[in-house]
RNA sequence: GGUCCCAUCGUCUAGCGGUUAGGACAUCGGAUUCUCAUUCCGGUAACAUGGGUUCGAUUCCCAUUGGGACUGCCA
């Protein structure tokens, strides 16, 4: 510890008063009324005009442990970055999670929840720390940091600023004031009294007790150029007075857990219990090894890859939930819960190994879900999704909503026996696609028999039940010598343009007699 | 280099000292069907390695190997 700074000097080393006591702060922000065992949360990001995948996975956390234990879910913007920040992201973050149903609850007295319009609270804090001579201003430049860097990994010594590395640590007041009286701006530094002998004890929820080294660095805790936080002071003061009981955040924060631990015990806080994840990684096509998702890479990292490429938002809960929740899937399959709002999440297992993003998974999960919604509901979110992100094409299959749940509802009658062959909205509509005149790819290169074709025809009767319909087909099949199959898929590529198709009675029974006798009259003229 | 985390089928996992190591996805067969999709039945497939501890290790401990993170006035 070093000698603390007195009121006047606090001051000109903030850049202004701090306006409140700790008490005081501490009054403002009251402890939360809420059940016992009840979690504070909150999705915490920085404003990067970017949503990605371990975004969605870390506030699915953060939104089902507030949500299942009658707790709260918060979203606080950490924007002290200023150079990183990019314009519209706010409301990129703000519309990711509505997309995905998730509503988050920031009561006014525990705001602002901007980093940015947050100063005054940092300032507080930071004052306390420099009166107890645990923080001091630093006036370290750029180019001399760097040196020291240089210095440092040419001896083998850690890079950082502490112990003798950190030249301003015990600057006397007047030295301070020089720095001052000559127009430098300092960052204040925290005065770390931790010794790297010793070993500091963390827990997290999943991994238990983990310890290292106590640190010894000084590391910054508001920055020169703009008097913000850095991300570990903001975590101190806004997880404390915004009375966050979880913090979930990504495992690359591990490290820095013991700063944290220090930051807290100086304050006398408690601090919160930490959930670390493991990351989300995928398997690089090139190399053929396991690495961690990229921004740059992968657009399927990127959440409005999902959102435009129309997969439903639920069937990415489901599978990133059942992750998260081990053991939901079985409950579900057995049938004790219907989604994952269900089922209890458990922190103590939610995995800590990093796990492979798997396409194909989600893609079952994704039929699974749309197999199981209504015709309705199809309908709606199909179109909906088309109208937001679709093609022309898209938009004007879904012009005619009869027409188009007609189209969908074909074997979806028995909930036992759906279809499974839509996987997102995009996808369903380029399938069923051959439904529309306009879109229609005929197959040309199929050899027809066009005797079957002219059959059927002649008795062809839009009016007839499938019992009726299907007697003419097999009666065609024994006058013209061939197989029942091949008399429905020579009708089945005339009709549809390919040999997969949905029951064929339901495709005619849904185009209409005019479509029916125009696509078949189409080959035979031809 | 230093610090830390992680390690069960191809993938995600269950397991918490004694199990034929279970499930799901994927994959491969078979049955059903006018094709496809469904549905049903069945198969292949895993405890990274080496030491301990123990009557007994997938499970506990330690190494090794492998993967990952951090080491910024970015979060």
């Amino acid at each position: 510890m070093r000698n603390g700074l007195d009121k006047d000097l606090i001051a000109r080393v903030l850049g202004a008063e701090p306006k409140w006591t700790i008490a005081e702060l501490e009054a403002k922000f009251p402890p939360r009324d809420l059940p016992d065992g009840a979690f504070v949360t909150r999705f915490a990001p920085s404003p990067t005009g970017f949503m990605h995948i371990g975004n969605l996975y870390s506030m699915l956390i953060d939104y089902k442990l507030a949500s299942q234990s009658g707790g709260v879910f918060m979203l606080r913007i950490e924007d002290t970055d200023t150079k990183r920040e990019v314009e519209g992201a706010v409301d990129l973050v703000k519309n990711a999670i509505r997309d995905f149903g998730f509503k988050y609850n920031n009561d006014e007295i525990y705001g602002p929840y901007f980093q940015s319009q947050r100063k005054d609270i940092y300032r507080s804090v930071a004052a306390e720390l420099l009166a107890r001579g645990l923080a001091y201003p630093c006036f370290l430049t750029a180019d001399e940091m760097e040196e020291i860097r240089v210095k440092q990994n040419a001896a083998g010594f850690a890079t950082g600023i502490y112990g003798e590395w950190a030249r301003d640590r015990d600057l006397t007041a007047d030295e301070i004031i020089a720095h001052l009286d000559n127009g430098e701006v300092p960052t204040i530094r925290l005065y770390s009294t931790g010794d790297p002998n010793k070993r500091i004890f963390c827990k997290d929820a999943v991994r238990g007790s983990i310890s290292f080294p106590e640190n010894n660095e000084d590391l910054v805790l508001i920055k020169s150029n703009d008097g913000l936080p850095t991300y570990h002071f903001a975590h101190l003061c806004d997880d404390h007075f915004m009375r966050t009981t979880h913090v979930v955040r990504g495992e690359e924060w591990l490290p820095s857990l013991p700063l944290h631990y220090q930051l807290f015990n100086m304050m006398g806080w408690t601090p919160p219990i930490y959930i670390h994840t493991a990351t989300l990684d995928k398997i690089d096509a090139e190399t053929g090894k396991q690495r961690k998702m990229s921004k740059r890479k992968d657009p399927e990292n990127n959440l409005a890859f999902f959102l435009a490429g129309g997969w439903p938002t639920e069937a990415l809960i489901e599978y990133l939930g059942n992750i998260l929740a081990p053991g939901y899937e079985e409950a579900k399959l057995k049938g004790a819960v219907k989604t994952f709002w269900d089922y209890e999440m458990k922190p103590k297992k939610i995995p800590m190994s990093g796990g492979l993003f798997d396409m194909k998974k989600l893609e079952w999960w994704a039929k699974e879900y749309i197999g199981a919604m209504p015709v309705a509901d199809l309908v709606t979110a199909v179109t909906n999704w088309a109208n937001e992100y679709g093609t022309d094409e898209n938009k004007m299959q879904v012009a005619d909503a009869k027409y188009l749940s007609a189209v969908l509802g074909i074997e979806r009658d028995n909930p036992k026996r759906v279809r499974k062959d839509f996987i997102t909205w995009k996808q369903t509509l380029e399938n069923v696609a051959f439904f529309w005149d306009k879109l229609f790819v005929p197959a040309i290169d199929y050899e027809y028999n066009r005797d079957v074709l002219r059959a059927f025809l002649e008795t062809y009767d839009p009016a007839d039940d499938k019992d009726t319909w299907w007697n003419k087909i097999v009666a065609i099949a024994e006058k013209t010598g061939i197989k029942n199959g091949d008399v429905a898929m020579n009708l089945r590529v005339a009709l549809a343009g390919r040999t997969n198709t949905p029951d064929l009675y339901s495709i005619m029974s849904v185009m209409g007699g005019d479509m029916v006798r125009g696509r078949i009259g189409r080959v035979l003229n031809g």
